[in-house]
DNA sequence: CGTGTAAGGAATTCTGACACG
DNA sequence: CGTGTAAGGAATTCTGACACG
């Protein structure tokens, strides 16, 4: 992969972090992942376990709600948004298998 | 700054977590913090947090033990690698100083 | 020296619910 | 609809100490 993820999307932040990164209090927070807005981890013991770009989008989602913006259409712009990076996927990698297949690229870097 | 610290050096993740990524016990962790080898913050209530960097470090540090260094010896040569460190940022510092007396360089980026 | 453990307490987190509007 | 709050319980974390070696 092009962008091989690390600590930006590692879910190993507890709610209380969370809450001091965004000034949001835990109810907002748990409110938006009942909305289906955010989706944290859960540790073994049942906690919350949340990423750097999940504090980033709930800023996002609180910045919008201030603006009037009710949570259902928070999720549907989310929804679209995401869908439509599935696409713009799904095309580079048809790209790629055309290539491979017309001109048999390797991969990997080879060792 | 060249390299801007983000994600890796944010001191966010609790004991427990970082147990879990490492595969450490929370002794050792502690126990490391106590010979001064590893220097989380605190939450206003108490709780150690760590950052990525940290956990790459425990890593290191609980590698080195197994191999028999004593953690006096580990601290002795992070306290030289840092002392190093230190010297050669000043190095650059200071020739990036008389770059800047003899031509007049700006800094940032400016608008 | 480095680590395990039991002990007691304090801080953290969880869920479901009532409230307001 | 989005958020605050009190409630009760469970999971998490903290410190200081004893143990082994």
């Amino acid at each position: 992969m092009a962008n091989d993820f690390s600590y930006k999307d590692k879910k190993v932040i507890t709610i209380g972090i969370v809450r001091d990164l965004t000034g949001l209090s835990e109810r907002q927070i748990r409110y938006y992942e009942e909305r289906k807005l955010i989706f944290p981890e859960r540790s073994s013991g049942g906690s919350r376990k949340y990423s750097f770009a999940d504090v980033e989008l709930l800023v996002e989602i609180a910045n919008k709600i201030e603006d009037g913006v009710q949570t259902h259409e928070i999720r549907k712009e989310m929804l679209r948004a995401q869908k439509k990076q599935n696409q713009d996927d799904l095309r580079r990698k048809m790209i790629q298998g055309q290539l491979n297949a017309q001109f048999g690229l390797r991969k990997g870097p080879s060792s």
